[in-house]
DNA sequence: TATGTAAGCGCAAACATTTGCATAAACTGG
DNA sequence: CCAGTTTATGCAAATGTTTGCGCTTACATA
């Protein structure tokens, strides 16, 4: 069973309805590969079934990434999207200069998570964790020193 | 010299004029105490000088934000800001249910950001970082048990 | 103190996102 | 396969926030 058919079983077990407008934002997302904007989907959907609204787009991206078939991304401040992987899991960080995201897996979190909750009581929600700064490529370019000159398209870089 | 003279003085040293709006938003953030929403600040702006502007609100306070004056928390999707106090720096723990929040101090990342710069080379920017999540009072309500009846360490005012 | 210039302001319109409501369609159970 | 119930959709309007633009004003200089 794909993570797709997956998805839609699990939806259809929370007893979510598939309509044809959810099939096909699902559809949009997970070939889309990296992490889509909302507008991006959007518009693929429109080409594909003209009379889908953008509050339905919004409506069922937040769906998604509730039930937790999609990941949200803000990249930029601009919400994102992408297929959550049930394998490999991970998290994000984002360039504020270069806009690039990069994978970091879950396990850099899970220190910081048991100590909320060991000293506070405070049970941090981390599933859609994202932390923005600078890239390594960036930091780069922007020291003295030359530049490295390593071009940054929004992609996923390999993770440890 | 105040953290509030001294605000100023950062200010004018950076190149950024004082205009009576910027002295009076500084002013209502400073006195308000805990974190207050924009709606707030304008309407208490309004009521000092009734030509303020919602936009001139929101720039101020970015401005402010950007220079360190101020701190952003995000409480349940809106934004709120607070006085950065220079010597008692903090981030955030926002508890999604009561929407409460709870300081977090810094060296709780510490550890998280040095290990983001050896494996990645990735500097995070962790300066007005908030987690949200579930703070000890909520969880505890939702258990099947007893719920405590602590109230949030820090208040959680009402807008709107 | 007077003056020039760029930064900041108020206003209105743009923008991204959410919401209320009436209609339409997906899922029961017969 | 049909009707009933209930959820999701489309549309439009509301929300919170940002932006473009012409006018005003803070500040440096004389």
């Amino acid at each position: 069973m794909t993570g797709y058919e997956q998805s839609l079983q699990s939806l259809r077990n929370q007893g979510y309805r598939l309509t044809p407008q959810r099939l096909l934002v699902l559809e949009i997302v997970a070939e889309g590969g990296s992490h889509m904007g909302v507008d991006e989907v959007y518009r693929r959907a429109r080409s594909a079934y003209p009379y889908m609204d953008l509050a339905t787009v919004y409506r069922t991206l937040r769906l998604y990434k509730q039930v937790g078939v999609v990941t949200e991304v803000a990249i930029g401040d601009r919400l994102h999207y992408e297929l959550t992987d049930p394998g490999e899991k991970h998290h994000h960080m984002v360039c504020r200069a270069c806009h690039g995201a990069f994978n970091l897996s879950p396990h850099y979190l899970e220190e910081f998570r048991n100590t909320l909750i060991r000293d506070f009581g405070f049970k941090p929600d981390l599933e859609h964790f994202t932390v923005s700064g600078d890239c390594v490529n960036c930091r780069a370019e922007a020291a003295p020193s030359a530049g490295s000159g390593i071009d940054s398209a929004i992609n996923n870089e390999e993770e440890r």
